[in-house]
DNA sequence: ATATTTTTGGACATTCTTGTCTAAATTGTC
DNA sequence: GACAATTTAGACAAGAATGTCCAAAAATAT
């Protein structure tokens, strides 16, 4: 968690350092709190940082708080998109390997810390930073539905499943693979392990049961 | 919209139209700014009322607040629990019912300015008033999802559905119904009329292929 | 019409927060 | 070890919001 990556150009490494203390901490708080019960001194004493310093970096609570959504924002697509390139083109077994696939979304993407971070203030502050936020959306879920799509519809090719409209399959296995979870989700609570995976295979099942092939 | 109800006891008549009033424009408040950003003067201009009247009737912020996600949770499950009554028990067309259901059931208890705003405040102070969600949650949601999951098992009964677990397959349903929504009712806004029916008949479509009564 | 209750508008003290400034201390570089 | 940049702690001004108090005005009931 230090440093050790090549000196490029002369950083100040712990210049660098503090400022993603700074983001993180700014998260938590912004998550918590909501941007307008966010309170800076806090952000400063939750990072181990002067409230000056904070000042210094990012200048001003909103431009703190558009960086915070920016780099969360770009670390959940990345992960999402990660995520999507170990969908299972080539099944073995077709429903244990989406109930895996389904799993890793869960995890990775949406039960995590910043998964719950975007949601949260996605709902809270979309109307007051629209473009923000819709933004984010066109990067993230808007392609992501269609990659999804896309992959359905290479299984379907395959003959392995049969569907009509790949981009609808997509959004309801997400919508599906939250279903058990979602009361717990909007509460901003972690589901366990346990009942992601139940999650994930409820809904594997039902998919499989809609669009798979029949005997 | 004014009095017209049998005067019972002497209520001072706009007394408690103006606590209603309040409640309306707390709300609408609340669920704009949040909990923290919410202006107590801002309330009172929005209601028509003077500041110290919203502290007469109300005492402090936190009770206003508290006020208000009560009566806002009272109308939503009392809308979730009437919309159920008009679940499709003898369907006459069992697909065309089922959309039409999950239709009124968008409309009234998740597309309309209740559900946003519960949903928004759910999300946004669950974990600052966990009593006061969670018991939400245990009069609505988790009563739905076995109300709803018995009528299902009902048409299980009667041989138009094959089902395992009424529960779960009520929560996926319900999950389906608003998969095409999920991005837009993330951000706030209220879908069209078009898109709720659109949403509905992918639901039951898939609904029914998975679990419909195969030929 | 009168008496009572509620509402109003504004002044007010208090607290909290943001954002700036400055001098001292710490850190890292040469 | 000396020098430069960053960080720190604290003071500070300005503004905003909460909640209280009060006397005048309006509405309600008798």
């Amino acid at each position: 968690m230090t440093t050790g990556i090549a000196p490029d150009i002369a950083l100040p490494r712990s210049h660098s350092a503090k400022r993603l203390c700074i983001i993180e901490a700014a998260a938590r708080v912004f998550c918590r709190e909501g941007f307008a019960g966010a309170n800076i001194d806090l952000i400063a004493a939750e990072a181990g940082v002067s409230r000056q310093t904070v000042y210094n970096h990012h200048g001003d609570k909103e431009k703190l708080f558009v960086a915070v959504v920016q780099d969360i924002s770009d670390r959940t697509n990345a992960a999402i998109f990660e995520t999507l390139s170990t969908f299972p083109d080539r099944p073995d077994d077709l429903e244990a390997d989406l109930v895996e696939f389904a799993v890793r979304l869960n995890r990775n993407c949406v039960c995590n810390s910043e998964g719950r971070f975007l949601r949260k203030l996605l709902q809270a502050e979309s109307d007051r930073y629209p473009e923000l936020f819709s933004g984010w959306c066109d990067q993230g879920p808007a392609k992501i539905w269609a990659a999804l799509g896309a992959r359905f519809a290479r299984l379907a090719h395959a003959g392995l499943i049969e569907i009509d409209e790949p981009d609808m399959v997509a959004r309801q296995f997400l919508a599906l693979i939250n279903a058990d979870l979602q009361m717990l989700l909007q509460m901003g609570r972690q589901p366990s392990e346990e009942q992601q995976r139940q999650s994930a295979q409820n809904a594997v099942r039902m998919f499989l049961r809609a669009y798979g092939k029949r005997p």
